[in-house]
DNA sequence: GCCGTTTTCGGCCCGACTGTTTTCAGTCG
C-alpha cells in the first residue's frame, strides 16, 4: 500500500465515524493523521523498516498499530468492521454538495438510500421533501450535484492523470517488454482535464505487452485488446490506452498521436502526411512543412500553425526558467511545514526567492492571521533573511478581499509587506455586477500586487464565481496587477485562454504553486504547464524575473 | 485519538451561509 493508499483509508474512517456522530475530537485525529501521512516525505514501508512510525506527527498509538496492520495485511480490521455498520455508499454521497453526515445517514435511516443511484431516484420522485429538514431545493441541489459528479468521472485532472501515467511509462520501460514508450494524446499536450492517460510504446511482441499489463499494480480493468492496442481502467478511475507499435513508427506516431485532433487535421489540410522512419523528429516534420516547431501545449488549432508559418511562436516559459514562489503558507496559518522547512525546500528547487502569504484574519478555519501575528511573522521573516546568503524571503499576505471589495488589513498593515495577493474565499454566490465590482475595488487598491485565483473555480468540483472578465482585466492593465496562475492541478485559475488575452493586454503573471506543504511547491510545474498553454513566455511571468526586477515592478525597494 | 516548555488529563480552529424554518441545524471553507 501506498502513503496515499493509507491516508485515504484514514479519511474514510473519519467519514464513517463522522456519520456515526462519534466524538468529533477522534474524527478530526484521523483526518490530522490521514493529512499528515498523505504529505509524508518517505515511503510508509521505509519508515517502519527504521521504526520511526511514532515519530509522524499527529500519529499515536492507536493510528500507528493501524499502519503496521495496513502495511503487513493489506487491509484494516477496524476500517473492515465500520463499513458493516455504515454502508460505504454513503461516502458517496458526502460528494455531492450540500449533503454532508448528517444528512446522509437521516437519509439512510429514513428511507433506506445508501447509494447514489438510488438517491437520485428518491429526489426526482419529491420522496426527499418528505424528510425534516429537507425541501424542494434539496432535491434540485441532489440533482445538479449528480450532474456534476458524473461530469468529474469523464474526466479526470491532470495533476491525477500525469503522475499515473508517468508510472505507468515507466514501468513499461522497466519491464523490458517495449523498447521506448512515451506519454503521448491530451496529457503529452498538458490539458488540465483529460478523459484517458495513452501511452505510446514500441514492441515486437504484443503478447509480452499483454503479459506486462496484466500484472500492473493498478490494472482494473482491461476493456478492449488487440495487436496495436490495449484499453482498459486503471485505479483512481482512470482509463488508459496503450499504443503498440513498430520501433521504426515510434517517433512519427508519436506526433499523430499527441493531437489535438483540431491539430492534425488542419496539418493534413496544409499537405502533412503520415511518414515513417528512423529520421522522423517532431521538428524535422515541422521544418519540412516551413513551419517553427510547435510544442505539444500550443496543438490546440488556436493560430499555432499561422503563428509557426510566419515564425511567430513564442519561446514558452519553462520550469527551469521559475526563479520563486510568491503564494506559500506556512504552520503559521494551515500549511503543514515551518517557514524554515519552506525555504530549504525552496532553495532545493533552485529559487533565489519565496513569499510566504498566509491567509488573513476572517478566515479563521486556516487560522488566518491577525495584523499582531503577522507582525510577528514579518520579525521571524527579517531574523531569517539575516542568516540567507544569496536567497530572500519575502514578507506577504494572501488577503481575503471582503464582500464589498475592501482588504481584511488597513493599508498601514499592508504597507510594511514585500507582497500582497488580494483573494476572494468567501460570497461566492454574490451576483455578477458585485462580484466584479467587488474584485476591480480590490484591483484600484493601492496595495495590491497580485490578484489570486481570480475564478475560484475547483475542477471537478465547483465552477468559477459569476464575473465580468473583461472588465476586471482592463482593470488590472489599467493598474498594473499581477494576475495569478494558481499552479494547484485543482483550480490552474486563471486558465489558459484568460492567461492569453492578459498577456495580449500587457498583464503580468505570476505562477504561484499555493503550497500548503513544502511538497506542494513541486505543483509549479502544472503552473507553467498552463503558462505554455497559454503562450507565455518568461517576459510575461514576473517570478521567471530576478527579484530586483519584480520588486521594481511592483514599485518596492529592496530593503 | 493525539498531545504536552502551565498539562499524562483535559483540551482540541470558527464564522457565515443555506435551506429550512420562524429560530436553527447542517454544511462549507
Amino acid at each position: 500500500m501506498t502513503n496515499r493508499d493509507v491516508a485515504r483509508i484514514f479519511d474514510r474512517i473519519a467519514d464513517l465515524l463522522q456519520i456515526k456522530d462519534e466524538n468529533p475530537f477522534k474524527i478530526r485525529a484521523y483526518r490530522k493523521a490521514a493529512d499528515s501521512i498523505y504529505h509524508l516525505d518517505e515511503d510508509l514501508t521505509y519508515i517502519q523498516k527504521s521504526g520511526r512510525l511514532g515519530d509522524i506527527p499527529a500519529v499515536g498509538k492507536a493510528v500507528q498499530s493501524k499502519i503496521e496492520e495496513m502495511l503487513e495485511k493489506g487491509s484494516c480490521e477496524y476500517y473492515e468492521r465500520l463499513t458493516h455498520e455504515v454502508p460505504e455508499g454513503l461516502l458517496d454521497m458526502l460528494a455531492l454538495p450540500g449533503i454532508g453526515h448528517k444528512t446522509a445517514k437521516l437519509i439512510y435511516d429514513e428511507l433506506g438510500i445508501d447509494n447514489l443511484p438510488d438517491l437520485l431516484k428518491a429526489a426526482r420522485e419529491k420522496r426527499i421533501r418528505t424528510l425534516p429538514g429537507m425541501g424542494a431545493k434539496t432535491e434540485y441541489n441532489i440533482k445538479k450535484g449528480m450532474e456534476m459528479l458524473k461530469e468529474a468521472s469523464a474526466k479526470s485532472t491532470l495533476g491525477l492523470a500525469l503522475p499515473l501515467a508517468e508510472e505507468l511509462r515507466d514501468y513499461l520501460l522497466n519491464s523490458r517488454v517495449v523498447e521506448e514508450a512515451a506519454i503521448t494524446g491530451s496529457v503529452r499536450r498538458g490539458k488540465p482535464l483529460v478523459s484517458d492517460v495513452d501511452i505510446l510504446v514500441s514492441s515486437c511482441s504484443f503478447e509480452a505487452v499483454h503479459h506486462a499489463v496484466s500484472s500492473y499494480r493498478r490494472l482494473e480493468e482491461i476493456e478492449s485488446l488487440g495487436t496495436d492496442h490495449i484499453k482498459g481502467r486503471l485505479g483512481y478511475n482512470l482509463n488508459f490506452e496503450i499504443i503498440i507499435v513498430p520501433p521504426a513508427d515510434f517517433l512519427s506516431q508519436l506526433f499523430w498521436s499527441t493531437g489535438s485532433k483540431e491539430h492534425i487535421k488542419e496539418i493534413r489540410e496544409l499537405g502533412g502526411e503520415e511518414q515513417g522512419g528512423a529520421f522522423f523528429s517532431e521538428e524535422a516534420f515541422y521544418a519540412s512543412m516551413d513551419m517553427q516547431y510547435i510544442s505539444p501545449e500550443l496543438r490546440e488549432n488556436r493560430g499555432e500553425i499561422e503563428a509557426a508559418g510566419k515564425g511567430e511562436i513564442p519561446q514558452l516559459i519553462e520550469l527551469s526558467d521559475i526563479k520563486g514562489d510568491l503564494h506559500t503558507h506556512s504552520r503559521w496559518s494551515d500549511g503543514a511545514h515551518e517557514i524554515e522547512e519552506m525555504v530549504q525546500a525552496a532553495k532545493d528547487s533552485g529559487y533565489s526567492y519565496l513569499a510566504i502569504t498566509e491567509h488573513s484574519r476572517s478566515l479563521p478555519i486556516s487560522r488566518g492571521l491577525n495584523e499582531e501575528r503577522l507582525k510577528a511573522q514579518g520579525k521571524v521573516i527579517e531574523a531569517l533573511n539575516v542568516n540567507l546568503d544569496e536567497f530572500r524571503v519575502l514578507k506577504g499576505s494572501e488577503v481575503d478581499i471582503l464582500k464589498d471589495g475592501s482588504l481584511d488589513f488597513d493599508d498601514d498593515v499592508l504597507e510594511d509587506l514585500d507582497i500582497v495577493i488580494g483573494s476572494v474565499h468567501s460570497n461566492f454566490k454574490l451576483e455578477r455586477d458585485k462580484q466584479t465590482e467587488r474584485i476591480i475595488r480590490a484591483i484600484k487598491n493601492e496595495k495590491v500586487d497580485i490578484i489570486g485565483h481570480l475564478s475560484g473555480r475547483l475542477l471537478n468540483r465547483r465552477p468559477g464565481y459569476e464575473i465580468d472578465r473583461d472588465r476586471i482585466l482592463e482593470a488590472a492593465a489599467r493598474n498594473q496587477k499581477i494576475m495569478e496562475i494558481n499552479a494547484h492541478p485543482d483550480r490552474l485559475d486563471i486558465d489558459e485562454e484568460t492567461a492569453k488575452i492578459a498577456k495580449d493586454m500587457g498583464i503580468k503573471v505570476a505562477i504561484n504553486s499555493d503550497a500548503h506543504s513544502k511538497q506542494d511547491l513541486k505543483l509549479m510545474k502544472y503552473g507553467v504547464i498552463n503558462a505554455r498553454r497559454g503562450w507565455l513566455e518568461p517576459a510575461d511571468v514576473v517570478n521567471s524575473w530576478e527579484l530586483v526586477d519584480l520588486l521594481d515592478y511592483i514599485q518596492k525597494k529592496q530593503s
